[in-house]
DNA sequence: AAGCATCTGCTCGAATTTGCTCATTTATGT
DNA sequence: ACATAAATGAGCAAATTCGAGCAGATGCTT
């Protein structure tokens, strides 16, 4: 090998791999091959090696951690969080770091948006949301609740369709936290749903500042409608897999 | 363009179902596609897998959960719904055949009321609601379904408000399903909060015939705002106590 | 320096998973 | 009860992942 980066032992390898299996919890072949610059095959072998010394479990496509009983700790909405996907628990909390007091806060329709509710400890806030459950959630977390009025969607429990952007003419929110299905450098922030999409941006034409929460799964992706240039929103991820992005608007990386 | 998808795990999917069920404690196929951007035959396969390990129930249509151990049904509203259980479910019954097609129904939010829904079985009306939780269950039986926006009260979970009046402003019911705290000779019907009866008050207002659904509890009760005079409401309740409410307004009484 | 063992990365056929189509079954409305 | 609409599962094709085999590189020994 030409290349002068130090070398990677084996074993270093497999506490790289493991530790990281430790915070994700599953983890890809190739987002292990990415991440430490190796090759699949490389990953693979590691794996199965690992898996034959009961170190972790190998899955089609690659590996997951071994159910750990260990933690104790975990109370009402922590084990609900912990059964979620961590990425969108961490950027849920840190979102929720954001708001704060005398904010006017908007609330997307979104699952995302709906881990973000259960960290707001902020009291002083008010938010405004277009989910049915996530009205429910402000509500019991005794937090000064307003639902958007208008047509209900089936599908997700949001409210969607004129008489929504209806509702949201008027308010002037200082801070929005949007959900969003793709984020693509030339597409910006897209969904499948025209109805929501035309909600999702007159939202965001009404907030001062905007804040797309989105795990790592969303980024290259495009669907259906754009609801926003990329520009507008900051983007709140657990891991932005490309710097075309950081160029184009503001990101902010959680750590898990 | 190079469109990176992120690669879920099988097993990381398993995860997500049963989070999300976890939330919602019922979920449709489609809402799964949607959520996880996966074709619905996947869906089908996981959660074929899922049932046969024990994971969670699957039904036509989609999957509920095992445990309904904690779930928003059986918090608050519902709670307070198994007082005089059969009395409103009697009066529900009654109340459901009074809707036909292309009704333009206003239901108030109340547990009177939200027992009503479950018996609707009209789908070509339309239906608004003041309730978020009476706006989940007329979702959940594929109904239309519209919510007035405003603030969200919080022990009711029913919004009021000066937003909320506006919102009713310009919707021409030709019915109205209306709860009530008290019915009185004199001071008509009444409830306790003022911001709920100035919503009650403009929704009476706005609808061609207005129903009050009430159990016999309510009769000889006065509560600090009167929303409507007696004349305007029919009365539908399980037993009138007193001829002097049929001689100044409609009273039906139905049989358990 | 040469020999040898080990590790790494690439290629390719096999195995697995996924998404689509379509006939059948199930639910809903008249 | 009948007709219509929706959901389901089996079958099939395409995409993805796996593992064995092979060649080059590295490090250690002789």
């Amino acid at each position: 090998m030409m290349t002068e980066v130090r070398k990677v032992l084996t074993e270093e390898r497999y506490q790289l791999i493991l530790s990281i299996l430790e915070e994700r919890k599953a983890v890809t072949v190739a987002q292990l091959s990415e991440q430490l610059s190796i090759s699949e095959s490389t990953i693979r072998r590691d794996l199965n090696t690992l898996a034959e010394m009961g170190k972790l479990n190998k899955v089609f496509g690659g590996a997951t951690a071994l159910s750990h009983s260990s933690g104790v700790f975990e109370t009402g909405v922590a084990n609900r969080a912990s059964a979620m996907s961590a990425e969108k628990t961490a950027i849920g909390k840190y979102a929720a770091t954001l708001i704060h007091d005398d904010d006017f806060v908007y609330i997307d329709a979104g699952t995302t948006t709906l881990r973000l509710i259960d960290f707001i400890t902020n009291k002083k806030a008010t938010y405004v949301t277009n989910g049915i459950i996530h009205a429910q959630h402000l509500i019991q977390r005794n937090l000064n609740a307003y639902v958007i009025g208008g047509k209900i969607k089936p599908l997700t429990e949001a409210v969607v369709g004129a008489s929504g952007i209806k509702s949201l003419s008027g308010l002037n929110f200082t801070k929005a936290f949007m959900g969003t299905n793709g984020i693509d450098t030339t597409a910006g922030f897209s969904t499948p749903d025209i109805d929501e999409a035309r909600i999702k941006e007159t939202a965001v034409q009404n907030s001062y500042m905007t804040f797309v929460v989105a795990d790592h799964s969303k980024f290259s992706k495009v669907c259906a409608v754009t609801f926003a240039p990329l520009r507008v929103g900051c983007i709140i991820t657990d891991e932005c897999p490309d710097n075309r992005y950081s160029e184009r608007t503001i990101v902010k990386e959680v750590k898990l």
